[in-house]
DNA sequence: ACATAAATAATAGCAATTACTATTTATTTA
DNA sequence: TAAATAAATAGTAATTGCTATTATTTATGT
């Protein structure tokens, strides 16, 4: 399951098991869209009320460190989703809510070569609209 | 001349003319790339030492309801270069210096319509790299 | 030159994030 | 199983990027 899957890298990384982040994974492998630290927060709280915010930033930051997280901003703040990064991908987000839905179209594939001046290192491709539910 | 047109659209937003905002738009228009707030702020203390953050921060804000500048995000703090809004165009980005070069590809060419479950508002296209002069 | 409406500077405030430190917990090894 | 250890956590303080407030100064129309 991908909750374990994510765990077993953490393990990898040298990170211990904990419940807290075990539930944290399990947060993020529920939701199919972005969330935000203090989103997080919250939904944690309701099973480890006395959790700090503090622990879900650090948490966080490893889960990145392991691979185990995809990152945006929306909004200006940063949000996170359970990655799959096995694959490259764009994403479709609701500006709203953070839903996303996966493309696979790439623009990158009709780009060849660095341009003169500029070596590649990266990019970002994101739509960004309304999902269905946030729709007035 | 850019700046002068620049001034001119600030002026028919019911903006005033200062010297400051002259001398800001004039370190926009000499550079090909995004500037922090902070970088706009060290450049025009050169001239004005006594002149504060908050006026380039709210300088810059007029600036944009102006569509003079325009902005994204670079390593997590908001950045901002001279508009060229009168074409549709995405951007190779230096991750190091902010540096430029536009590019005329829009991923958006070959996505027809909404896709099932949302409406579109919004997309973002940016390639990052290193340019030369930042390349070690 | 005067009136007035906006620009500026200085300061305070806020929200997101990071840093620090003492305590607690998970895992290693005896 | 129990002690040793290394890391996780909570609580708090500090930092950063940015916005709001207000008194003073400046630009511009008459």
């Amino acid at each position: 399951m991908e909750v374990e899957v994510a765990m077993q890298k953490l393990k990898d990384h040298g990170f211990k098991y904990t419940q807290k982040r075990e539930k944290m994974l399990e947060i993020f492998s529920n939701i199919n869209g972005y969330l935000s630290v203090k989103e997080v927060y919250q939904k944690i709280k309701q099973e480890y009320p006395t959790i700090s915010l503090n622990t879900v930033y650090l948490n966080i930051s490893f889960f990145e460190e392991a691979e185990v997280l995809e990152t945006t901003d929306l909004n200006g703040e940063k949000v996170y989703r359970f990655s799959c990064a096995d694959h490259h991908h764009h994403h479709i987000i609701c500006t709203e809510c953070g839903k996303v839905q996966v493309i696979n179209i790439c623009p990158m594939d009709s780009i060849f070569g660095n341009p003169p001046g500029f070596t590649i290192t990266g990019h970002k491709f994101e739509i960004y609209g309304y999902c269905d539910d946030c729709k007035k």
